[in-house]
DNA sequence: AACGTACTTGACCGACGGTCCAGTTGTCCA
DNA sequence: TGGACAACTGGACCGTCGGTCAAGTACGTT
């Protein structure tokens, strides 16, 4: 039913020579002063064919922080513990954090980057087309909220994992946190993460 | 020495309107559709006049946290206990989360403004005139930072207070958080501080 | 009343995110 | 091989925004 056409060989190269440029500018430049023109010159195409290929500058960085949290996904779904299935609870949860420290830490950029592009509503006539509402929506957040407090009620369901999974992931977004981890600072960061969590999962109530 | 001089009436009244202005369109626009000129045209007075006050978006929204965060300041400083001096740091920190949690709730709209207002560096040629990089350098922020810190550090002086002040707070900045209080769902954002807080002070190490 | 100075104003500026459509190019089928 | 169509491309263009500035206004002081 649904025909699934094949991407054209040119919009595939274009799409990864964009992602490409980005991660790169991304890397070189402060978040908030990139702008999709400069995206578009330093992927070597015009600023209509970033806008065709991603919809907009949010659309642009979801994507791209997919492409970078695509290998965690996959490690958590089926490969070895304590990452993957198979360890109690616990030690997958601390291992998870652990792994999207590393994660954050080698994309701090595209984080805030991701925070940044909450500009939305060019035209005032909208009304639900909102799409990427903010950084808490996209999948990747989605996936990372979804297994914390899963494993969070695993070990402790009179709590609100919920909850408590935005809260260990919400400090990932924070300012000054960001800003420890551009300072190399993330085993810190990664520890206190585990005192907080383990805290969670071993109060006595 | 200093020669403090007054502000001139027709100023204060200015300020006063343009902060009063603020607080209406927040409390009835999302942030990020909020522009200046609306701000200026709300309080009746002409756009160079917001920024000749405020200096830019971002000193407008610190000013008006700053006078919200105020009389929790106070109580924390020399109010009574368990906000105030006097209780064991276990209970002032519980009542100061529970009264964090209170003041982002009633402002919710001015704390997403605060972390969209990154947008800086108009002129290429600046260095170093940042003065508010980001949501989590403003006095407000400062001060949350430093209780908070200070009351995990003397019930845990082996923990790194200081970064587990910012996983606590942070969480208070993260977008699905947000939205949780907008929903007005605060007392159970407290609830889950809480036990965080509890499992912080508490755990055995 | 007169004066200096702080304050006010809105036209103006450069930049940005996003749109649009005329022109181009890959792909598929005969 | 060729032709036709849809997908893709580029960049001029649009509306808006944050912020600036120079000229005018009015407060407070003496």
């Amino acid at each position: 039913m649904i025909e699934e056409r094949r991407e054209r060989a040119d919009a595939a190269r274009n799409r990864r020579a964009i992602l490409r440029a980005t991660e790169d500018l991304l890397a070189r430049h402060r978040p908030e002063q990139i702008s999709m023109e400069q995206v578009a010159a330093a992927a070597g195409v015009g600023k209509g064919t970033v806008f065709h290929r991603f919809g907009s500058r949010m659309g642009l960085m979801v994507a791209l922080m997919q492409e970078r949290a695509y290998a965690l996904e996959e490690a958590v779904a089926s490969g070895p513990p304590p990452l993957g299935p198979g360890a109690p609870p616990e030690e997958r949860l601390m291992a998870f954090l652990d792994a999207i420290v590393d994660v954050v830490g080698r994309n701090k950029g595209l984080l805030a980057a991701l925070g940044h592009a909450a500009t939305a509503a060019p035209r005032p006539e909208w009304k639900e087309h909102d799409e990427h509402r903010g950084e808490g929506d996209h999948p990747v957040y989605r996936f990372w909220h979804g297994h914390t407090s899963a494993l969070i009620a695993a070990r402790r369901p009179d709590l609100d994992g919920e909850l408590l999974a935005h809260i260990l992931l919400g400090s990932l977004q924070s300012e000054p946190v960001l800003r420890l981890l551009e300072r190399g600072e993330a085993p810190r960061l990664a520890a206190s993460l585990r005192v907080t969590a383990a805290g969670m999962l071993e109060a006595p109530a």
